[in-house]
DNA sequence: AATCTATTTGGCTATTTTGCCAAATAACAA
DNA sequence: TTGTTATTTGGCAAAATAGCCAAATAGATT
């Protein structure tokens, strides 16, 4: 892979390793239907706060997220939206892998 | 978020994750139009073949890629090729950021 | 100014990830 | 059997990630 290939790969790995965790994940879900504050989404996640603006701070970098301040918090908001669509695949991943471990046991026994 | 939740997220993170490393990517967007054998796809990465074992394993236990044995080698194939409408996305969203550094640098002056 | 609320950042530790080398395994070939 | 090729796995060290507490910052309120 030569460093041009490498490093494109690099910023799509990025955007991609943003959305690669769950309380990340669960935010992105949160934010589907519109704005929300840090500390409405740290009330839904539970985690310290710190943790969840660190977590904001991640999907903002990758340019999945955006920022609004209004008085002294800030509102998130999907910036692109089609990170939604990564929802239907990984689902349908999910599914298969339920429907291979049931295969696998019949094939076992 | 009570556990189930965070056990659902937990697992489709899992999933995204594994995709979420340049050399993964690169091997799913390398098996677009195939299978191909571990030797074929360290030819083309260039890191140690270790390495590349590896990472078809991450992808594998995540069940996006599959495996199959002919002879002495073994070929991977996509599992779930519903994985490459990713690439779209995160084009859009690294374009997205492109344009919002230019608006940036402008507002700025 | 002093205080309160919301958020971010510094600093730390624990855990996970990455990538290499060397060794083990598996299938084929001589 | 011995050797050769293809792949995986063990073991290690370096780097990155995650989450907490405490401190800093920013804006609103008294």
């Amino acid at each position: 892979m030569d460093a041009s290939t490498q490093s494109q790969y690099q910023a799509r790995a990025t955007v991609i390793k943003a959305m690669g965790h769950p309380t990340r994940l669960f935010i992105v879900h949160e934010l589907e239907h519109g704005e929300q504050c840090v500390c409405d989404l740290q009330a839904k996640i539970g985690v310290d706060l710190s943790t969840v603006s660190r977590h904001l701070a991640i999907l903002r970098q990758a340019g999945i997220i955006a920022s609004r301040k209004a008085g002294n918090q800030v509102f998130y908001n999907l910036q692109c939206p089609c990170v939604l669509n990564f929802f239907e695949c990984v689902e349908k991943v999910l599914e298969t892998n339920r429907m291979k471990s049931l295969t696998d046991l019949r094939i076992k026994q």
